[in-house]
DNA sequence: GCATATCGTAAAAGCGGTTTCAGAAAGCGC
DNA sequence: GCGCTTTCTGAAACCGCTTTTACGATATGC
């Protein structure tokens, strides 16, 4: 018995060993596992027995070939490895425990990755379904993705017509502001994302828009030298805050687009000197782990919950296909630590 | 054109079509993709005009079924959402960037994941390669895994005769404890993993052992109110550090086996009105992200190059088949922030 | 009791590739 | 220019599963 194991390395169980076993046909055993109703009661058991017996699972290669997807869910997701994203991820991975999909990721960190993926994704196998995170699709893309026939679920893009999970992102740069402004800031600076970038971001450009219109319903005017926006990260970040911070005039607040730039804000602010919140104060969006620790005040966007809810709206959409699109929002929340103070 | 185009929905070319275009038949299209040499220059421009003009991608998934694998790099990661495994991840994308195969990850948080995932590893169509990070396999496992054929690379798993990324965490628990003993505490308590656990861990099993051996060869005693052992986890490692630190006589630094429990050690030491490093020092092992901000000494190992590493040799191992098991051994490295100090 | 509707299963075709195998074409020596 | 070997290409088989189609077997009608 050992012996006859050791001889024949295992040769997994196909639809065939077991549809012989059971004394049926592979059409019927593949009924047995996809539509048991339409199998009698008899059958169906003698078939299950074998499948047990065999240790049989269905290759989810064949079975995607047969049926024209890729049994995974893909996710596309612009620069997988920073801390929101990585957050975004978990809520995914979460949501889609209860799934036997695994989850295929598609990194996003150029324009190049991004065409193709979006072609592997609306190609002849698309995936089960698949999560867009950030990226604002162009038209056409936006068009194949539809016609494919698989669901899609954006996050933090709002497209109507899809289902996407969102947060307002203006109301959080309202939020932000007024914040600073209550704490009697008069200048405050904004540190955001350069628009036109070539992934479709938006949420900085929107941040900004609640940081212009707190300001101008407060009565205060808005300078063109306190709004900076470069490339994201946290030594960019840094880089326009110190020329920010070094002006003649300088700002008491900053209200960065992203809590990693609020990280690259206060780095400047050390290399300046100045201290926080005495001379400056600073908050970000997004809560990611580390400002907990950091002490970062900001506006909390539910990252993971943002997959999670995703997730599982993804898999609702692939069991019954004909749902239509939901959005839903979530809330956005002032969480006030240690970077910001009264001027 | 454009109502053409409208009409039909952009039926994906399939190596057929490209055929005909090429005027030539299906397997040579196949060739020209994957044995380019073994077809004339003359007819190898023709197809490979045709596959351009008619933007023809393989289908993964057709192409797998034949071939006997999944097109794709699989991962299994426990706890796929600690934060020390993230970083790994981060690397094994960094490290994917170069090749076409997407990544599929198999969070591991039960050993009923583990037995699936390693099934699915196993089964008729396994991917290219796959990374096992920090899970000891089974005998069984082993087995099932070598007899596949398919590459497998081990991280912070040793394992003779399959390719591994490894650190040696017994030198990490040395360093750790030689740092405190070298600041002049004597009394130096441990908090790790409990031994024994379902998936295999045992590095904190390791760091115990250089931990121990520092002591003894200090002159020191082991005292085994002073190693405390229980499920991975801040909280956990919070309470655990709670019961040694309200002992009558308490250690005056704790070595923790990975930063996340040091947090929770220094989370027990907050509410217990102790000062760090004051009254208590604290040291982990990693040096995760947030370890930086928190300003925790830790020992820092390559989490991300461990995975970025793990990925080039199972990239390498993909292509040249026969290449033997290559076993890498990564630096760790003392890095001294503010939670130790002279006692 | 026979003709007819219904159900359950099997046979066959296809999903989109790759590989094996055999035959046609080309290259070589004489 | 003939016969041989060597190349290159196409036909066929196959990977494992699903779906459509067709048929044989029951159940139903009268």
């Amino acid at each position: 018995m050992t012996a006859a194991n050791a001889q024949e390395p295992q040769r997994r169980a196909t639809i065939a060993h077991v549809a012989e076993a059971a004394g049926v046909s592979a059409p019927t055993v593949s009924r047995v596992i996809n539509h048991p109703a339409s199998v009698t009661a008899a059958t169906r058991s003698r078939v299950e027995a074998a499948i047990r017996e065999l240790n049989y699972r269905p290759s989810a290669i064949a079975r995607g070939l047969a049926y024209g997807r890729t049994m995974t869910v893909g996710a596309v997701v612009p620069f997988l490895t920073h801390p929101s994203a990585v957050q975004r991820v978990r809520g995914l991975i979460e949501g889609l425990r209860t799934s036997p999909l695994p989850l295929s990721l598609y990194d996003v960190e150029s324009p190049q990755h991004r065409v193709e993926h979006f072609e592997l994704l609306t190609s002849g196998h698309p995936p089960m379904g698949t999560v867009v995170v950030g990226l604002g699709p162009t038209p056409d893309e936006l068009g194949a993705l539809r016609s494919v026939g698989t669901p899609v679920v954006f996050v933090d893009v709002d497209i109507p017509g899809f289902s996407r999970v969102i947060v307002d992102h203006r109301e959080g740069g309202r939020l932000a502001t007024q914040h600073l402004i209550g704490l009697g800031h008069e200048r405050i600076g904004f540190v955001g994302d350069a628009e036109g970038n070539a992934f479709g971001f938006t949420s900085s450009a929107r941040h900004h828009r609640g940081y212009v219109e707190v300001l101008t319903a407060a009565g205060l005017p808005v300078e063109d030298a306190l709004s900076m926006t470069g490339p994201h990260g946290r030594a960019e970040a840094r880089t326009l805050a110190e020329r920010m911070l070094t002006n003649s005039e300088r700002p008491t607040a900053v209200f960065a687009a992203s809590d990693t730039q609020a990280m690259g804000v206060i780095d400047a602010a050390a290399r300046l000197d100045l201290s926080i919140p005495a001379d400056l104060s600073v908050i970000g969006f997004d809560d990611i782990e580390m400002s907990e620790y950091v002490g970062l005040t900001t506006i909390r966007q539910p990252l993971e919950e943002s997959g999670r809810r995703a997730a599982e709206i993804l898999l609702e959409a692939i069991s019954a296909p004909d749902s239509g699109a939901v959005c839903e929002q979530l809330p956005l929340e002032l969480v006030v630590r240690e970077t910001t103070g009264a001027r």
